[in-house]
DNA sequence: ATTTCACCCCTCTAGACAGCATGTC
DNA sequence: CTAGAGGGGTGAAAT
């Protein structure tokens, strides 16, 4: 039994509670307990990091399915969900079945009647949300949604998804979880979602904050020690802040973590304190590094490799975007294992899996386009949540503010609330995705219920229905001239139907104006050509940002407007304008071009070059142009384009693997990427069939130890066909 | 004659989710 | 209002 629960446990529960050795409940925990989080009721947890929010959503979805329901659980990533889903795994020697949907399955048909027999399913927000427009019959069973990291509400790209999926559990009455960080208005949050609110500011590991403040170069920083720390050996002032702590972890064993916003910024820190941590290195440390760098070899690209190693071995490195998942999986890993000792690293790393250090130094100010401006309170708080490792750590310090100059810019941090969140269902470009969805799944389709609809929303607490109402409107009239829906009868009758084109639009996710340029761009081409079909996806809204760094952008700026008369590629879209039409396009060509190095086989390292940018990034174009390109075919589909559709599914094809057309078909096999097989190409082995007849060669091109595999892999497949 | 250095001006700046089937009278 | 580091160029001083 867990010693301070004075709540009764479904036995279940409480013995899975106990297999997994939780003995007592942290507060948070026993006071959503108390308030009913077992009866059903719905609960808001405002807590920081690590107070064992996690817990009570299980808890509560454990809950539901004993008492015949279905629970759903949704996170912001796909890394979260995944470790999520890990960790619920223990609940299945009860009987309990776990599941987990993200983009990296289908939404097909089978997808939805899978779920079906599952009793917990983890997603992302996204992914919930197309579930939810598909209204699987199952929905109805659900008992439970846990929504992790609730104050997400007001991300200013994703909040919009989050209440979206909300509104639709409010509507559907069942429990909702929201696990939200420390919030300036969780009591508003939580009074919208009908549900009580927990708020604790408990955490399983002391936390120090120390107020520090840069004097400049001659006098260096200022350390106020927190009075009730117990260490008194720390200086008031120090030459440099964050070698003093990585001296310090290297000699007693612990491991530091900086923030900072800037790629370069972060990649230099580790530079510049690998130098410290080498000369300070026992030699049991130096062994170990070693290892871990012929590790890395195997882990990571060759030009990772060449940025990470030198750091690595001296127990520093970088961590941010700019790296493949695959480099930043490493680092994190010899970083959980205390072998690198210092990392700096831009808050990919707060925002993802859970890493946490003794002492976190934290930089608060960036540029955000136009000036310098300082991360919120709310962001701080999380980044600050990080320091202290429960179990490793006796305590956890935080360097709040490392950048500031005076001590009242530090203070700001430790002495002020976190902001509030606010709806951004209501800004830009979000309603008119959902006013889409919501019609083209037949959840209201009249203005009347779109409205009503719409009433659930968070922003209406504070937003004037008639404002609501005539924002409704506008975004109709723009679907309708979108030809994504039309409209029948008038006044209380006007009814809205979804077009073939809108219901596709919704299912494939994508932005309505993305479905409008495609078929625009399609409908009016007259010399099509690959670069055309991939500038074209480059455009859309969906495509997500690149940053492209001012020469190549300015290259690329002359070359556009002289590059019509060799190969067309689209025009500037007028109508429907998101941006600046201009550079709308221009980028649209850049990563257009980038996509077409890709599948031209330009090598990883030369394309990286060209465009300046970097392995991650890469990665999150390629991915981009593959999603989209994969619902362009489906929308040049839609609407009679079968030639565009046959030949976007080809680049799609192309695109998932970077290669030219003749080597489709050696890709389909396991060990072969796009320079495996070329290389068999060059060699005139064009198929999986030449593979098996020509066994010799195979080997002699590729060498023996993998020539054999594939041979072997091309065997198996061969007898299956 | 060559190297060094102080100084100015310019440039640059975080992240990551989504699809996957099929067209007939 | 509110940054800070690095790179490159320039011109003058130091060697």
């Amino acid at each position: 039994m867990i010693s301070n629960a004075d709540i009764e446990l479904p036995q279940i529960m409480a013995r899975g509670l106990r297999d997994r050795g939780i003995v007592d409940f942290k507060p948070p925990q026993l006071e959503a307990l108390q308030n009913g989080l077992l009866n059903g009721y719905s609960i808001v947890v405002s807590a920081p990091t690590a107070s064992g929010k996690t817990l009570i959503g299980e808890m509560a979805l454990v809950n539901a399915v004993l008492k015949g329901f279905k629970g759903i659980y949704t996170s912001p990533l796909k890394a979260l969900a995944y470790e999520k889903f890990n960790e619920f795994k223990s609940w299945e020697k009860y009987g309990i079945r776990i599941t987990i949907s993200t983009g990296d399955y289908e939404v097909t048909d089978e997808e939805l009647a899978r779920l079906e027999n599952y009793d917990i399913i983890v997603s992302t927000y996204e992914r919930l949300d197309s579930i939810m427009r598909r209204n699987p019959v199952w929905l109805k069973k659900v008992g439970t949604l846990v929504i992790d990291e609730l104050h997400m509400i007001g991300d200013e790209n994703r909040g919009h998804i989050v209440e979206m999926i909300a509104i639709r559990a409010k509507m559907m009455g069942v429990q909702i979880v929201g696990l939200s960080a420390t919030i300036g208005n969780s009591e508003e949050l939580a009074r919208w979602l009908g549900a009580k609110l927990v708020r604790s500011e408990w955490r399983p590991v002391k936390l120090y904050e120390f107020v520090t403040y840069y004097l400049g170069s001659s006098k260096g920083w200022v350390i106020h020690i927190p009075s009730d720390f117990m260490e008194m050996d720390i200086p008031n002032t120090v030459g440099d802040i964050t070698e003093y702590w990585i001296l310090r972890a290297a000699k007693e064993g612990f491991n530091v973590l900086e923030f900072k916003y800037s790629r370069k910024a972060v990649e230099e820190l580790a530079a510049k304190y690998s130098h410290v941590l080498c000369e300070n290195l026992s030699s049991n440390d130096r062994e170990q590094l070693n290892l871990l760098v012929t590790k890395l070899r195997e882990s990571v690209n060759d030009f990772e490799y060449e940025g990470l190693s030198s750091l690595i071995k001296c127990g520093a490195a970088y961590h941010h975007a700019g790296l493949t998942p695959e480099a930043r999986k490493f680092v994190e890993e010899a970083f959980r294992e205390r072998l690198i000792k210092y990392v700096a690293a831009t808050p990919t790393l707060a925002m993802g899996v859970n890493l946490p250090a003794r002492v976190v130094i934290i930089n608060t100010k960036f540029f955000n386009g136009r000036t310098v401006t300082r991360i919120p309170i709310l962001e701080y708080k999380q980044l600050a949540g990080r320091a202290g490792r429960p179990q490793y750590d006796p305590y956890g310090i935080v360097i709040v503010a490392k950048d500031s100059r005076t001590q009242n810019e530090a203070l700001y941090y430790v002495k002020g609330n976190p902001e509030p969140v606010h709806s951004v269902l209501w800004n830009g470009e979000a309603l008119r995705r959902h006013l889409l969805a919501v019609i083209a799944s037949g959840e209201a389709n009249t203005l009347h219920k779109l409205i009503s609809f719409f009433s659930n929303s968070f922003a209406s607490l504070k937003i004037g229905r008639s404002v609501i109402e005539s924002k409704i409107e506008r975004t109709l009239t723009l679907l309708e001239e979108l030809t994504m829906i039309s409209s029948e009868g008038v006044g209380k009758k006007l009814t809205f139907i979804p077009s073939k084109l809108g219901i596709v639009t919704s299912r494939l996710y994508v932005d309505p104006i993305t479905s409008y340029i495609i078929v625009d761009g399609l409908t009016h081409a007259k010399r099509i050509s690959e670069i055309y079909y991939l500038t074209l996806v480059g455009m859309t809204p969906d495509f997500s940002e690149v940053s492209i760094n001012k020469s190549v952008y300015e290259y690329y700026s002359n070359f556009i407007d002289s590059y019509d008369s060799y190969e067309e590629i689209p025009p500037e879209n007028l109508e429907f304008k998101m941006n600046d039409p201009k550079v709308d396009r221009l980028r649209g060509f850049i990563v257009g071009s980038i996509l077409r190095d890709w599948i031209s086989e330009v090598p990883e390292r030369e394309i990286l070059q060209r465009y300046g940018i970097e392995a991650g990034d890469l990665r999150v174009v390629k991915e981009n142009g593959e999603w989209l390109t994969y619902a362009a075919s489906i929308i040049a589909r839609t609407v009679n384009m079968h030639n565009h559709s046959e030949y976007l599914k080809l680049l799609n094809e192309r695109l998932k693997h970077g290669i030219r057309e003749d080597a489709l078909d050696l890709v389909k096999l396991r060990y072969v990427g796009r320079v495996r097989a070329r290389m068999l190409l060059n060699h005139g082995i064009r198929t999986i069939r030449d593979i098996v007849d020509r066994e010799g060669d195979v080997i002699k091109i590729l060498g023996e130890n993998w020539g054999k595999k594939i041979v072997e892999e091309a065997r198996s497949l061969t007898y299956k066909t």
